[in-house]
RNA sequence: GGUCCCGUGGUGCAGUCAGGAGUGCACGCCGCCCUGUCAAGGCGGAGGUCGCGAGUUCAAAUCUCGUCGGGACCGCCA
């Protein structure tokens, strides 16, 4: 992403100027010189030329100004310091093109230093990129660097875009409780022992969407909020404990209204911050995705899509393939220079995903096949293989026979591991998956295990297949994907009674269970529930990708490392016995 | 729960495969010099539990095992 890409008007100078200061350095042009200005912000750099002559760079939010001083030896980096002075064009050759201030500097000045510093644990600068640890253990250091000013500024600019656009659509803004009520579904909850009900406890919720719900019965219409979700698993690049989404839900709307809010406000967001609109969103039906991706949030920049080879082997003599119920191929453009060594790994990997082989072809110059397996195809088949992936000399092709569902996985595997830019590189690659299944498959007792929630509304083709063929059933959700990235996914939820036991059924919930579970959500529904369906967009992997970053963390101000523990603040740390008792908790004995 | 990678003055790296004195590079830090630099420049200096603990060996930053910390991924994340 270009550092140039517009992101906000800078706040002009009344809004910034304090008792202390009259500009933000990093503000200043041309335009400036001859204005006595006060400046406050820390030593970036210091250049001395002897007893009289010494430049320093400023630093505050807005970026770096130089200043010139009589001798700077009692100033060292980090120092805060307050610079009095005049802008003023820099002198004949001494421009800075390189520096947003590098017309002008500021002179005659007299610099105060209003606290001292150590020098920094690790190098203010992006020019080097510092161990994780150190950076989270001083994060307030590491947060003065551009880099981090810049994705905090990014982060900031798609949220008030979000919130804008919400507020544009009629959506109100609703904040529910962070203590919640434990649910048996879904992701491990952080517990909260009570106080004035010792024994019993509280969950964080992994995210509002209950709540939200009650607020469609309540009447809300629309409902939005930025919204801290906090999940109890394992961290990740794109995963932290606690994150952030844009959650809405809304009233008498259909899938496609749903759709077009979340859209709006995304492409608003990518707007403000990249100052291009990205063109509307495509759409995808999930089989779609499966059978041209083989994934459920396909990166549609990794190269060429899975291709249906059923028909070129439909006769074929070559046992691996005869009799597969689905065989398919994957172009590897420019990969056909890959060594037996990387083959064989590339066919271990496949194994490893559930098939039962790997069949690979190197394509020749001139256009023949170079394979162990080119021997056992016709020359049609070889001639049909070559024209359906549209291989060229050079491309590596790869086939893979097996049930659908694990050709289109194993090669969507593949597909990623041998084409798949960084995630925070090119074009904003959005599209909507819809037409999920309601189902994902059977657990171990048989039951179908839902693919989103136990709320989602069906399809509304597929309501007679409930009992019949459950696994086929379409729901009313769908998914927000962005490079490869599930930004989101929503549903249309079920509001009518017999919909729901009919769901519950096919569950294998009982009547209690449902009452046990979500009693409170069912009651409500009995008072007048309104059609309704939202949406959540997981905001910080929206702002990573629009900031160029390919880690949560960087966009993150203070974010947990990998083993869930925060550097600078050591949590998290055991309390005392006295806050345990108060609280009726019990450590035990660490596992031996 | 699992697989893989990393850990060397304050920072970033090289050295580890093939054991031989804490060896090297760049930055930073401290001191001195320097009037137009902008990653300023020159000279000098300080700074080390090679993450930690065992083991092998005459000898371990280097090999082995364990452990701690960090990262990527699988499981997990309705």
């Amino acid at each position: 992403m270009s550092p140039s890409r517009p992101l906000d008007a800078p706040p002009d100078a009344s809004a910034t100027a304090t008792a202390l200061r009259t500009d933000l350095a990093g503000d200043l042009r041309a335009g400036d010189a001859g204005r006595q200005v006060a400046l406050c912000g820390w030593v970036a750099r210091r250049r001395e030329h002897g007893e009289h002559l010494a430049f320093v760079d400023l630093r505050d939010r807005s970026g770096v100004v130089q200043c010139v001083v009589d001798g700077a030896s009692d100033l060292r980096s980090e120092y805060v310091v307050r610079v009095t002075g005049t802008v003023r064009d820099r002198p004949e050759g001494t421009v800075n093109p390189d520096l947003a201030t590098g017309e002008i500097e500021v002179g005659d000045c007299a610099v105060e230093v209003l606290n001292a510093a150590e020098p920094p644990p690790f190098p203010v600068t992006d020019r080097v990129d510092a161990d994780e640890t150190a950076r989270l253990r001083h994060r307030y250091v590491d947060l003065r660097r551009d880099r981090m000013q810049r994705n905090l500024l990014v982060r900031a600019t798609v949220n008030r875009a979000l919130r804008s656009a919400m507020e544009r659509q009629g959506f109100l803004e609703v904040e529910t409780p962070l203590l919640w009520v434990p649910t048996p579904e879904g992701a491990r909850e952080f517990v909260i022992p009570s106080r004035l009900r010792p024994g019993e406890f509280y969950v964080l919720p992994q995210s509002p969407q209950l709540a939200k719900q009650l607020l469609m019965v309540a009447g809300v219409d629309r409902y939005y909020q930025i919204a801290r979700c906090l999940r109890d698993e394992d961290l990740r690049a794109d995963r932290q404990f606690e994150f952030s989404q844009l959650d809405l839900e809304a009233s008498f709307v259909s899938q496609d209204d749903v759709l077009g809010f979340v859209s709006e406000a995304v492409l608003d967001a990518a707007q403000a911050v990249t100052g291009e609109r990205p063109g509307e969103i495509p759409r995808l039906t999930w089989a779609e995705a499966m059978g041209r991706f083989g994934s459920d949030k396909p990166d549609l920049r990794a190269g060429p899509e899975l291709v249906e080879l059923g028909e070129v082997f439909a006769a074929t003599g070559f046992r691996a393939f005869a009799g597969a119920p689905c065989i398919k191929g994957l172009r590897a453009p420019g990969h056909g220079d890959l060594g037996r060594n990387r083959l064989d790994a590339l066919t271990e990997r496949a194994k490893g995903l559930g098939a039962k082989g790997l069949v690979w072809l190197r394509v020749a110059d001139g256009g023949a096949l170079d394979s162990p397996v080119a021997k056992f195809l016709s020359d049609g088949e070889r001639a049909g293989l070559v024209g359906a992936t549209g291989a060229a000399p050079g491309d590596l092709l790869l086939v893979v026979a097996d049930e659908r569902r694990t050709v289109e996985i194993v090669l969507g595997q593949l597909r990623l591991d041998l084409g798949r830019p960084p995630v925070n590189e090119g074009p904003l690659a959005l599209t909507w998956v819809v037409d999920f299944p309601l189902f994902e498959g059977l657990d171990p007792a048989g039951r179908p295990v839902p693919a989103h929630h136990a709320f989602t509304m069906p399809h509304p083709d597929d309501l007679d297949l409930l009992e019949s063929d459950p696994l086929s059933v379409r729901s009313q959700s769908y998914d927000l994907v962005l490079n490869g990235w599930e930004l989101g996914s929503g549903s249309i939820r079920i509001h009518r009674s017999d919909v729901q036991a009919a769901i519950f059924a096919t569950l294998g919930i009982s009547d209690e269970d449902a009452r046990a579970r979500f009693g409170f959500l069912l009651d409500a529904f009995r008072y007048g529930a309104p059609p309704h369906g939202g949406f959540a967009v997981g905001l910080d992997r929206l702002v990573a990708i629009l900031a160029g970053e390919d880690n949560i963390r960087e966009v993150i101000a203070f974010p947990k490392t990998q083993s869930g523990a925060d550097p600078l603040t050591g949590a998290p740390a055991p309390v005392s016995p006295r806050l345990l008792d108060e609280l009726g908790v019990r450590v035990l004995p660490p596992p031996t």
